[in-house]
Order: structure tokens, then C-alpha cells, then sequence
DNA sequence: TTGATTTGTTAATCTAGTTTATTTTTTAAA
DNA sequence: TTTAAAAAATAAACTAGATTAACAAATCAA
């Protein structure tokens, strides 16, 4: 059971006495995930927020005209989960599928409760977190806003190198809200004016 | 100086003591500013986070083609600042500005953790505004995909019924990522199909 | 080692939304 | 009450990106 990777993310942030690290594993489940395991599951509630030790996971739905969309990915050190779900404790309007084998700490809503109540430098790290998570999400309008869809895909491989080569194209596309067509035109444009 | 508005907003959460309260209350302070008037400014860090007592409010900010884009309107009882300078001290990329005469609570970034500091239940309001925020802004990135222009500006007057009536209909179509042009279309239709 | 499935490419046609330009209506100042 | 400025409407030409369809590579199961 792989938990040091989780305890050095949390090291980074807030320092933990011996008491509180047992507190926190005693609160908190390894899990291991197949490739194409659904974590999460469109109209059932999202019972868990999820550390990501290894693997890659997609975070998508199902639009009425029965049409996919990713609306992120997540991987190694990251925390990958349906919020709204998880915080309402309603059915999730989103699927989190794995894309790899992938391995996580989970936590359900009230062991969160209590973590946060009995080591409340955790919940100023999720604060934190939050805050960072929604100025990214902001960010991410805005780009939609003022960027082509050329501009959108390069500054996704800038922001999120290490993805593009672990995800079929089409996911790609699906994540910038295009269709996998006009990112073969794209990609084949840049191609042709790099040289 | 209208105080009341922002402890009744805090009490619809948490419950605080009169030591708590006093303490509140000394860790921020009210301001007013008139209509046209600049709370943050592109390029200037973003020194408060601002709660609402009354007036109205726009978020936007300036893109390379010297194109504006409005990202959030704000009213009573809502936030409104640039978490993203707030939280990292660092140059806003965003205008905050004044629709009307506003009056806020406003409290700095050393004061927020203060307050945090000595009451956490202050902090626990705040995680949960955050989600909140968090979950409504990938909303907006979902409606972005799936919907069409008219679509989301029918979902933008059922969620925000008292804003279009405040605001001019350009900044509407700017929100909404569109052109005045063409939100004035999308209307002309709207109209002409109800009858 | 072959066939079947998944992924990626190319090109023609189509459409939602933009641009540009002109006119009309509303607002607000003097 | 007049007038200038701001906001909204209309319409034609245009473009980024979608759709459809046919095909080519790559991956994988057996």
C-alpha cells in the first residue's frame, strides 16, 4: 500500500505531528482502479474525493444529443472527484473514468468533516486548494473567450505537458471543445508552418 | 454604515458570539464607491476581497486585440474581487468597476487570515463558498460546451433574473461571450417565436 | 498474421456566430 | 425642450469551426 506519495503532497503545504499523520490514515482508504473503471458514475452520488498516487483518470459527460465531453483530466498528485456531487450529496451530472490502472487515497464526505475538525490546517489547505482550483477554472473561461481554438490546444500543451502523449487525440479534443477533425487540421497546420 | 447586511449574510451560515463579532468588525471595514468608480485595476494588485451591501458590479478585463470581456457580474450579498491577485498578491489581470454606486465590507488579505486564525468557523464559510464558486464556475465551462448562444443566455436570465435589468444589453452579450449583434438577434427570434 | 476495432487524416459542404456599415431608439445633460 | 451621446436593431458579406463521408494507420485479440 503506496501512502508516502500522499503524505510528501501534504508536506508541501502543512507540516504534520506524528498524532495527526495516524489520524489522517486512519481516516482515509487506498484504493487501486483497472483501466476503463468508472470511480464515479453519471446519476449516482459521488461518495469520495480522490488523491491521484498513479495512474490518469478523465472527468466527462454525457450532453443530451448524446454527445461526450471532457471536462478535465487528472493525473499523478492530483485530486480528481465530482465536487458538486460530493458536496451536495446529489447524483453527479459527471462519469470519472480511469484511463490507465490508477491508484488513490480516498476519503468519504464526513471523514472530510472530521479531518477538517481535528486538523484544521487541513481545511486551510483545501481552502487553499479551492482557491487555486477556481482560479484555473477562470482561467479557462477566459481563454475560451479570447483565444482560437489553435491558441486554446497550444496553450494546453504548455500547461499540461505530460498529458497529451499519456491520451488519445480525440480526447484532446473532446477536453478543448472541438471536434477531432478540426484538431487533425491543427495540428497539421503547425506542422507546416514549423518548417 | 450599513454593517447589518453582511452579519445577516454571515449568520445564514455559522452562528457567531458577541466577542466574534466584535472582533469582524474590527478586522474590516465599509466603503463606498460611485458609480463608474474602480475597485481593482489591470495591472494593480488586488488588495481586498469585497462582500456587497448594496450596488452592482463588473468584472472584466482587456484581451490583446484591445477587446473587453465582462466575466462576472456581482450584486448584494455576493463576493466580488480578483481572487487570483488576492490570493497571490500579485498584478490583477482583471478591472473590477462599479455599475452603480456600490457600498461593500471589504477586508485585506493579512486581515482575511486573521480573522481565519481567530475564528474558523470563518474559514469553514469560506471552503464552502469556494466549492460553491468552484462547482458554478465548470458549470459554466459545461454550458459553454453544450449550449448553444440562445440556450445560454435563457440559462443566464433563469439563473441571474435581477442582473439584465440593471445592465446594458451589450455587457450581456460580452458576459456571454458573444456579440451585441448577435444577443440582438437571438432576442428578435425569441420574441418572434412566442408569439 | 490476420482480421477487427480503435484512432487519425483529408476534403467537400454547411452553419452558428462575426464583421462592417447604416439606421433607429433611448438616455441624459444643459 | 433640445440636442448630443450612448445603446439597440437590422442586414449583407464573411469566417472559424462543425458535419459528413471515405479512407488510412495503428493497436490489439486470438
Amino acid at each position: 500500500m503506496k501512502y508516502a506519495p500522499f503524505l510528501n503532497y501534504i508536506k508541501n503545504f502543512v507540516d504534520l505531528n506524528e498524532k495527526e499523520i495516524t489520524f489522517l490514515r486512519s481516516y482515509t482508504n487506498y484504493k487501486k482502479y483497472f483501466k476503463g473503471q468508472y470511480i464515479v458514475q453519471q446519476g449516482e452520488v459521488c461518495n469520495h474525493t480522490n488523491f491521484i498516487i498513479s495512474g490518469c483518470t478523465e472527468n466527462f459527460y454525457i450532453d443530451q444529443k448524446g454527445q461526450e465531453h471532457i471536462v478535465t483530466f487528472a493525473i499523478e498528485n492530483w485530486w480528481s472527484s465530482d465536487i458538486s456531487s460530493f458536496i451536495t450529496q446529489k447524483p453527479s451530472d459527471f462519469n470519472v473514468k480511469c484511463l490507465e490502472d490508477t491508484e488513490v487515497i480516498q476519503f468519504t464526505c464526513q471523514n472530510q468533516d472530521e479531518i477538517f475538525k481535528n486538523i484544521p490546517k487541513m481545511e486551510t489547505l483545501f481552502r487553499k486548494l479551492l482557491e487555486k482550483a477556481l482560479v484555473s477554472s477562470q482561467k479557462r473561461i477566459v481563454n475560451n473567450f479570447s483565444l482560437s481554438a489553435k491558441d486554446q490546444y497550444i496553450y494546453f500543451k504548455n500547461q499540461y505537458p505530460n498529458i497529451e502523449q499519456r491520451v488519445p487525440q480525440y480526447m484532446v479534443a473532446s477536453y478543448l471543445g472541438i471536434t477531432k477533425e478540426f484538431l487533425s487540421k491543427i495540428k497539421a497546420q503547425l506542422v507546416k508552418n514549423k518548417s
